[in-house]
DNA sequence: CTACAATATATGAATATTCATATCCATGTC
DNA sequence: GACATGGATATGAATATTCATATATTGTAG
């Protein structure tokens, strides 16, 4: 059975909404907003990241409709587009447990390898 | 309140599990094994991809415990390694439908996935 | 208008991913 | 053994991401 040109295009598009969730900042971010709105100094605060940084990665989530910004003045509001990202991050943080069961050594072993 | 070194590397650890979802290819054979168990070929075949190509991407998922291999005299079958992967898949398809809204042939294309 | 504060964007070097090609490994068959 | 089949891995060129630095933009206060 042919798969379609637009089936192709639906995968690469689901790749860039992961791809927009693949980097630990954005993850952070994402966790922060979840919980609530924020502006963009919050999160620079809660997270101890520099400013740039914190916009540039703002930049790709935007980008990818999962977080929208609202200009309040001088500063802008940063919130969850979708209530649905929370059911996706719950889902993934059920992932994670199961793999986590027991096994301290796998994030030892992550870190190792990450040192590389 | 300052962050804990573990919740970094939490972070890392969910990014680096993102990561794995966030290629086209990855995703397509993902979406196959959530239905039911594959040999590489069947999943080649399927997707119309080369052999290798297959194989690491396969790797990819593999590394990061998303997928699970078993042997079966020469040939290898893959199956999804936690069923939670369903339910983060269809978390994601339902933002997908939200946010495709206006984009008409990936509509379409959900559409038609939904029916299955 | 000047100056400052909050945020955004441009640039580019360092780094990581992707994918094709070639090669390897394991198992089964003759 | 020789050979075929199903899979995995090594290599490297092309491409994409990341993050720091520098520079813009926009809103507000004085």
């Amino acid at each position: 059975m042919a798969r379609s040109d637009d089936d192709g295009r639906l995968q690469a598009f689901k790749a860039e909404f992961f791809k927009a969730l693949a980097h630990p900042l954005r993850i952070r971010i994402l966790e922060l907003l979840v919980v609530d709105d924020r502006s963009v100094l919050e999160i620079q605060r809660a997270l101890g990241a520099e400013q740039p940084i914190v916009s540039q990665q703002l930049a790709v989530l935007r980008a990818k409709h999962i977080v929208r910004a609202t200009k309040e003045g001088t500063t802008v509001r940063y919130a969850v587009a979708d209530p649905e990202i929370r059911a996706l991050l719950s889902a993934a943080r059920r992932i994670f447990n199961n793999q986590l069961v027991g096994t301290r050594s796998m994030l030892r072993e992550l870190a190792r390898e990450r040192r590389r």
